[in-house]
RNA sequence: GACCCCGUCGUCCAGUCGGUCAGGACACCAGUCUUUCAAGCUGGUAACGGGGGUUCAAAUCCCCUCGGGGUCACCA
């Protein structure tokens, strides 16, 4: 009988969603999507001082942000504590785990000490062989207690299906804790009790539980379950090659969010990172990702995340889709920055589509609709410093930038045909290239030496907000010619 | 420290059974286009951690070494 596939993705609800467990999620959600299999979310909060309902909505909100959609009900280890706890009294009962009274402050000196004199700590079995009478002495007296499992004795032997076999002695594992003295059962004995009962066909998880495996495995083996498969996804490293922590910029799937970037992109990069298709692609829609996704193209090394990379990507998916299609989050993301109300009107809604057109070829991330093209909704607050050399050093400007105001306010209409003609024209009469009025007023009306084509722009913003920025820019020119006189003497 | 995992351009990935000018992408540089900046296009710089073997031939197999990471909790 062939198994069913079913994966899980376990986050602890400790903290927020981050780039690794999202991969890790992902990965669980292509395996099972392409396979036809479930995907299950287990929600691993048996440590009560270290979980919170705020972590687990920003793990909630994460997987809904990327797409990953699990099957059945989410499992919470922490409505299972019963059965978690009736399955270490049958290990208890068949001598395969036993109370342990040591006090954490004991173990925690003994550990000390054999750190000073660089001995390998392992627990050293203190409560392994109580008698009965001894045991009875404790309980009469109330000392708390633990359950801790009997490592057996020999080697454990596993196949990982990305690192090949593994083989651990046994011996190197100290007799490990499985239920708390709070009753509370200990990540390996709940997550084993889960897998099995749920018939997990693969555990797919990070390589910082390669080490765990075998713990594990003897669990099974004393519980009488059948083990999983396992596969151990390489980790994502900080830009220091550390394991990512808040410290080093690991950031949640919030911020890049927050940040601008599109959830198909995050998930076409995610992927990307320690698995390819075998060859080159790098863009891929999500059935691409699918129907390529394979366990043997997951790669060993551990890998670093390159923002650089995903803001590319970012670019490309940002380009392909339509002004429309990038309206809502656009809007919100002007909004959250102060470039846009509440109330949008037909006509903004107009004038925010056309920026959406003309800026989104030079655009990697939502919010570069805001760094990038604040201009579009409100005057400019100041002027590039580096335009003013270039573009305004020129003592011809002021009369330059007030003919093209006179021109344009003379014009009947304002599209961009009739005011690149005004314009050249005026150039022409001039006798200079059109160059010479064209960055000027670049920089009068956005503040930027760079942009959309001046032409387009000025049509979006209308006759009477080109007319303004002209004159408060030629005010600006004039005022700034004695002070700077004054200044370049000065210094 | 013990144990486990890993080691191809700066970064992410290709590289089936040993034979490739070691390939692609990001980034970078140059050229092209253009009113600017992007985008696009064209081209370029850049890697098998090191040392030994095995072999006609090694990124690929073996050994050693160095480097990085992880696990050794009443965290997960």
């Amino acid at each position: 009988m062939t198994k069913e596939v079913k994966v899980r993705f376990a986050p602890s609800p400790t903290g927020y969603l981050h780039v690794g467990g999202a991969r890790t999620a992902l990965f669980n959600w292509l395996y099972a999507r392409k396979y036809g299999g479930k995907f299950l979310l287990r929600i691993e909060d048996t440590d009560q001082e270290r979980s919170s309902a705020e972590a687990l909505q920003a793990i909630l909100d994460g997987l809904k942000w990327l797409g990953l959609d699990w099957d059945e009900e989410m499992i919470f280890q922490s409505k299972r504590v019963e059965l978690y706890r009736r399955y270490c009294q049958n290990l208890l009962q068949e001598g395969k785990a036993y109370y342990c009274y040591c006090s954490p402050e004991r173990l925690e000196e003994k550990r000390r000490q054999a750190q000073k004199e660089k001995r390998p700590w392992k627990y050293d079995g203190t409560c392994r062989a109580l008698s009965d009478k001894e045991r009875e002495r404790l309980e009469r007296d109330g000392i708390p207690r633990v359950i801790r499992f009997r490592v057996p004795e020999g080697k454990t032997i596993f196949q990982d299906l990305v690192h090949g076999e593994v083989v651990f002695e046994n011996d190197t594992i100290g007799d490990f804790v499985i239920l708390r003295s709070d009753g509370h059962p200990v990540y390996q004995m709940a997550a084993v009790v889960d897998d099995a009962l749920t018939g997990i066909s693969l555990v797919l998880r990070g390589d910082d539980h390669l080490s765990n495996t075998p713990k594990q495995l003897m669990l099974y083996e004393a519980l009488g379950f059948s083990a999983p498969r396992f596969a151990h996804v390489p980790q994502i490293l900080g830009p220091d090659r550390k394991r990512l922590s808040k410290r080093h910029g690991a950031k949640s799937l919030t911020e890049y969010k927050m940040e601008g970037y599109l959830p198909e992109a995050v998930v076409n990069f995610l992927a990307l990172l320690g698995w390819s298709p075998g060859d080159n692609r790098e863009k891929m829609t999500i059935d691409e990702l699918i129907d390529a996704f394979s366990i043997e193209g997951i790669s060993k090394k551990s890998a670093i995340f390159d923002e650089r990379k995903l803001e590319w990507l970012n670019g490309q998916y940002l380009r392909e889709r339509s002004s429309k299609d990038l309206f809502k989050d656009v809007v919100e993301t002007l909004r959250t920055h102060g470039l846009l109300g509440e109330e949008i009107d037909d006509q903004s809604r107009e004038r925010v589509l056309t920026t959406i057109d003309l800026l989104k070829e030079r655009v990697r991330k939502l919010t570069d609709f805001v760094d990038l093209g604040s201009y579009f909704f409100q005057d400019p607050v100041a002027y590039e410093e580096k335009g003013k050399r270039k573009h305004w050093a020129d003592p011809a400007v002021a009369v330059r930038l007030q003919a093209v105001a006179d021109e344009l306010s003379n014009l009947d209409g304002f599209a961009v045909d009739e005011i690149e003609k005004a314009v050249r024209n005026l150039a022409g009469r001039l006798k200079i290239g059109a160059g010479e009025l064209i960055h000027p007023i670049r920089l009068a009306l956005s503040g930027r030496t760079f942009g959309p084509g001046l032409f387009e722009l000025m049509e979006v913003l209308g006759k009477e907000t080109v007319v303004r920025r002209l004159r408060k820019a030629i005010d600006y020119v004039k005022a700034q010619k004695e002070p700077n006189d004054i200044s370049v003497k000065a210094s």
